[in-house]
DNA sequence: GGCGGCGAGTTTATCGATAAACTGGCGCCG
DNA sequence: CGGCGCCAGTTTATCGATAAACTCGCCGCC
């Protein structure tokens, strides 16, 4: 036991070869005789060699490595959307490694500028914290695409789900079930470019006035998303004495606080209060009762990106500005998902 | 536009400096003349100039980055561990990565083989399909903490939680408040060494024997951990006609789903059936009704993780074998967590 | 006046793997 | 018999950043 790590010039030593045979022999890249070849496998396994991945890297000028940048580890879209990219990923032997940026936009703009994700061959980055402008003065050289639901810079390629057409599904299903006063709960200003929360209030807004409607004011309900926040707008409905018969949750998350504040009030679902919430997550069909949802096309999106993603890479020098890559804004088309918190039609 | 990434040569070049000067520049290593260090400052604006990590870690042979090695990428459990782990890394300045094995046996060697966590200072490795004599012939030089509920070589640090205390005191409340046939829903044949599940059904065996009582066999339901197996569980009680007055579930995840499959058989919980559930997830507050479970200590576990491998990396050689490093087994403590659907004592 | 020391930079060597160019020997063909 | 090409392997140069050793000019002190 030495205690140093053996490099390929040790196995070459030991074998009695040069160190660029060992490596011809480990990557298998060019022929080796049976004989020379088993010399340094017994070498390589003898000093317990190991291969140094930095160091090809570097030469090699790849790492078969992509990242996807998240806000927070530990919301299940993320966990899910990870999951379905690695297994793409994974069919052809590239790797995906999952980073955390912490979701504001001053973490976001850290982790952009530490230069971190020079280290893989493409970055999926999800965006939440950062707006278009910090976006376009964004400097990198590594093949960028953008998932998230804002408006963001011409010159990345973005892939987002149809929040507004989504949402208004949602909103027309309750309203053709009979609900006539549909809290939004996670709403904001209504816009279909400022992000999830914005447009997906849109889709509610559009839905009302396609029915010849318009929303009681009270009844858009801010809130961030997450599952404490859900339970925490149905307390704030009731105590105030808002009268609601639907919930549209802008996300699952926020949906499944919705049904646990509903459970606590003893409201029943969905015969007093209809809920439909957004994402489609796979914990949703487990709720009780089973959330009525809006599935995002979770597939597409993923092929997409990747796709996009490769398009980059292969592209004219996938520079920050310059060349004319791909640079497509795709929009994955939303689907009502019927379960048990909404009354069929 | 040049299409081509500078380097710091190329920096160096038009500041009129050594590329040395750029990099003392740029770490602030090394005392730089101001006049020198705004020359140098432009021209690296100028040229767009990225640092290229690497290259430093090669150089270095540091990263600053621990990777967690989890099968799944969706599942919650393993999204709230890395982000406790994130969060206490970034506070010295470390990264967390987070990569997938896939869960199988062959999955996890392959990720090990492939030797890529040679790209990081430390790896905390969540086990579940390889075995101790899988791990036994692992030879990795780098850091190596091991997370995961088997029983492992005593060569590696290991930080697990209390699984047969944790389901004895589950179970032993669902006896003192009276229920007598208690399902375990993800059972498997007892054994505090060989796995989660074995050693979470010890415990449930246990807690029986110390109320004097046997489970009935029919009551040990086996079931992967996954939210459609919870259900499916309890769809097949129902349907085999086996009786039960509560459920100890050995994960939250399965205990969701288990609460779905009561609902939909019409049981009331916790007046029909009891349940406790085991990891006390972030969405287990938020199940219809609350989930009671057991709280696996989990800020105890990553401290604990991040210490050992912390002295692991300052420890002797960190080598596989060799050294007198720190190769602790530490067991966090369980404690039961009252919520709605398991009744007060 | 001479010399130690310091500040600001530069030069050189190195991390480990590997692409590209090179060497030497052998077989085969005309 | 001369030469071409190929095989198996070696040598050299390189990826980009940086530690360590070195240079050079200037100041202050004895």
């Amino acid at each position: 036991m030495t205690g140093v790590k053996p490099t390929m010039s040790d196995v070459a030593r030991t074998a009695g070869v040069s160190a660029m045979t060992v490596s011809n022999v480990l990557t298998g890249r060019r022929h080796v005789s049976p004989a020379t070849r088993s010399r340094v496998e017994q070498a390589a396994a003898a000093l317990g060699y190991e291969l140094n991945l930095t160091a090809r890297h570097l030469r090699a000028g790849r790492t078969d490595t992509v990242a996807l940048v998240v806000p927070h580890f530990d919301h299940p879209y993320f966990g899910e959307l990870a999951a379905r990219l690695a297994a793409l990923l994974a069919a052809e032997d590239r790797h995906l490694v999952v980073e955390q940026t912490g979701a504001s936009r001053e973490a976001e703009l850290a982790a952009v500028s530490q230069a971190r994700w020079q280290l893989y061959d493409g970055v999926l980055l999800s965006v939440v914290g950062m707006s278009a402008a910090d976006l376009d003065d964004l400097h990198t050289s590594v093949p960028l695409v953008l998932l998230g639901e804002q408006e963001m810079p011409a010159r990345y390629d973005h892939v987002r789900m149809d929040n507004v057409a989504g949402a208004r599904l949602a909103t027309a299903h309750l309203l053709a079930t009979g609900s006539r006063r549909i809290a939004v709960v996670g709403g904001a200003d209504p816009d279909p470019a400022s992000g999830m929360k914005p447009a997906r209030t849109l889709g509610w807004t559009l839905a009302h006035a396609d029915a010849g409607t318009d929303p009681a004011p009270e009844l858009l309900v801010r809130a961030p998303a997450d599952l404490t926040s859900g339970r925490d707008a149905v307390r704030r409905l009731v105590a105030d004495g808002i009268e609601f018969d639907a919930v549209f949750a802008v996300t699952d998350t926020l949906a499944t606080g919705v049904l646990a504040g509903l459970a606590e009030a003893g409201v029943r679902v969905p015969d007093d209060v209809q809920v439909i919430g957004f994402d489609n997550l796979a914990s949703s069909e487990f709720t009780v009762p089973a959330l009525s949802t809006v599935d995002p096309g979770h597939e597409r999106m993923v092929t997409e990106a990747l796709r996009l993603l490769d398009a980059v890479a292969r592209g004219p020098a996938g520079g920050a500005d310059g060349g004319t890559g791909a640079r497509e804004h795709v929009i994955s088309p939303a689907r009502l998902v019927h379960r048990a918190t909404a009354r069929a039609r």
